[in-house]
DNA sequence: CGCCATTATGCAACTTGTTGCATAATGGCG
DNA sequence: CGCCATTATGCAACAAGTTGCATAATGGCG
């Protein structure tokens, strides 16, 4: 149910066109809803045929055309329905701690080198929100939508904070198996 | 990816019918991985005619009647095999920092609200988690298994301390547009 | 026995997300 | 023009997860 409305979101701060919104979803949106362009297509046609959005008049419909969106009233109702659903936290689905339980009972050579590598991965996502941060948003930008784009960013940042916190003292709590550890 | 070897991890623990591993979920491995009954009895006749677990001799194969099953030792490789492999973290995918992104442009009565729910919400499963921790979790035991198991949950302890901490901030950087706001 | 709640297994249809590939226009270069 | 890289749209098959419901055994109760 995300993905159509992370789509309206984005044509309503700008109309754009399929590939556009790709690119868009790779550097802002899809930091926390992501997507492909092939899915992104597919829910385009969806939207069109709801009758939420449209193609701008200015774009021809041949295939390898750039095709623009924009959002229709229906469009935009319809998010605002969405915004107001309540909607609970869902449990979380991950993986790595997944693996750290599976590790508990068929042990686990390399787990401690796995770990370190994330760390490094979460280390390097979190400068890039912290420039983002900076770029976007200077103390002055102080506006309503500035700020509620600004805690949406804060939230990208606390959660790689809480993995850069919990894997530094998971890496202190397991023993290390591979090459010099101090070499790291 | 991962069901299977969520399945795999939780026979291994004990073996179990389809129920009963549902029910183990529900309380323990299902805080990080969630399934349901359906699925879990697909995801088992998968693993059984791969070879990787088998219903145990007592269990007759009729329809209303319970199944159990064991891990093989194919099914121990295959996890071993799968604990050991290299995958990179994925994207978050949160519908409501998605919503509160959608809100700084169609708007947002009542979000606040909304917040104030989540964030009861991330307390009572705190508690829950920390109850958990002092029952399974005392001083005495530490053994290489229980230090992993104990990891896990400390992940999950973490992260709902990363959504109050970030809800709560949150809360104080937009305007209350329930009814009144000292009285919540 | 007949009825019913509970325990248990399981199928089918649908939705969402992923992977791989096909197709079409456009513009630069020889 | 022909060739090719780039931009752009899109289909099809598959994988994973969800929802709704069907079916079967078991044990308690009248």
């Amino acid at each position: 149910m995300s993905l159509p409305h992370a789509i309206l979101t984005a044509l309503l701060e700008k109309p754009s066109s399929g590939l556009e919104l790709t690119r868009r979803f790779d550097r802002s949106i899809g930091y926390f809803w992501s997507s492909t362009h092939q899915q992104i297509y597919r829910e385009l046609g969806k939207l069109e045929q709801a009758g939420q959005i449209r193609a701008l008049p200015s774009a021809q419909p041949a295939r390898g055309q750039k095709k623009e969106y924009e959002v229709l009233p229906a469009g935009r109702a319809a998010l605002s329905a969405w915004v107001a659903l309540r909607e609970d936290p869902k449990q979380i689905r991950d993986p790595l701690l997944l693996r750290m339980r599976a590790a508990a009972v068929v042990g686990a050579p390399g787990l401690d080198a796995e770990l370190r590598r994330h760390l490094e991965l979460h280390r390097k996502q979190l400068a890039e929100y912290l420039a983002i941060e900076e770029r976007d948003f200077p103390p002055e930008r102080n506006s309503e939508e500035d700020r509620l784009r600004h805690l949406v960013l804060r939230g990208g940042i606390d959660l790689e904070n809480f993995w850069i916190g919990w894997l530094t003292r998971a890496l202190d709590g397991i023993p290390a198996t591979g090459s010099s550890p101090s070499a790291g």
